[in-house]
DNA sequence: TATTTATAGATAAAATATATCCATGATAAA
DNA sequence: TTTATCATGGATATATTTTATCTATAAATA
């Protein structure tokens, strides 16, 4: 069982994008620069967190992404759902029909117990993500980073970022 | 994420052999013609469990698998690791300090924020998991099942059990 | 209006992970 | 010694993840 790469890029790049101003945008490249990732692959990903309304997209020249609510209201369930999909990560294949001592159909009203224990250990999972706020991340991250580290991005966001129009 | 179909198959497995009697076995090519899954891979499972020390494994004709201890003392959390591995699903790749704001080790002394945030979770998913046993989920089975299931899998067992020497 | 720079989407190649099968060796009972 | 079983490793196939490329579309600018 392994998430996704795109999963901890993501919740990166939402950070990054929560240090903006307002209306100001990255460019996907310029967020795949950042993180020293592959720009084809992290679009994708962007890609995805527009469709689930976390990000906004700008599109043309000055344009880019920029969050779409404020960060206090994007947990990291959010991020790991628009990214992986919410699929469950145990599948049922319903081995218990199959087999010599299966039944047919009227024998199984009920989904497969073990079925149901995994699923409750999915909600224990996904519950514990939910209450995890980006703000509440930054926060975290800001308190407890090298003091190197905040002028220097902050450096480097006032070179790249951008101010659209609209 | 996904869960590899074995930890499925293993539960099922373990189930199973928690309703034989003391020192009974089942071989491997029961446990698999029963659940109608292909023997082949079944085996490796099978050998994590055993490995994990949550299956004995006795080898020789009449021999086969049986629990190595009871099903009170075992947790779907035991067999999730023995098959899918003990690694977490989120592996932080460090991307904190890579690109034009990296710095050298020093700036890093604890572990990036978002990964913690992330095995919060997951501790969370794994505490869940500790908390259902097998007796739990045999006695959930027993008491929901169709009629008709209990003596058919009696039957069945009776027909394809062995009792070892030792 | 034409040009530039960005995202959106589709496709495909490469790398990795998962699933399946098969052949061989070791162990213990008959 | 023969037989039925588990243990092990390797060969193969399928699925998923990662990376790259191409075209289309949208918006700002000249």
């Amino acid at each position: 069982m392994k998430l996704s790469d795109g999963v901890e890029w993501a919740i990166h790049c939402v950070m990054l994008l929560g240090a903006l101003p307002q209306t100001a945008t990255l460019s996907g490249k310029a967020l795949a620069e950042f993180h020293g990732i592959p720009e084809s692959y992290l679009l994708k990903h962007l890609k995805r967190l527009v469709a689930s309304e976390i990000l906004e997209s700008v599109p043309g020249p000055r344009g880019g992404y920029r969050l779409a609510r404020p960060p206090k209201e994007i947990t990291l369930l959010d991020i790991v759902q628009a990214v992986n999909g919410k699929r469950p990560a145990f599948r049922c294949t319903e081995i218990r029909r199959r087999g010599p001592c299966g039944l047919d159909d009227s024998a199984y009203p009920r989904c497969c117990g073990i079925n149901r224990a995994m699923m409750r250990a999915e909600v224990a999972y996904r519950d514990a993500l939910a209450e995890e706020t980006m703000k509440g991340i930054t926060d975290e991250f800001i308190a407890s980073a090298d003091p190197r580290i905040i002028p220097l991005g902050q450096g480097w966001l006032a070179d790249n970022m951008r101010s659209p129009k609209s």
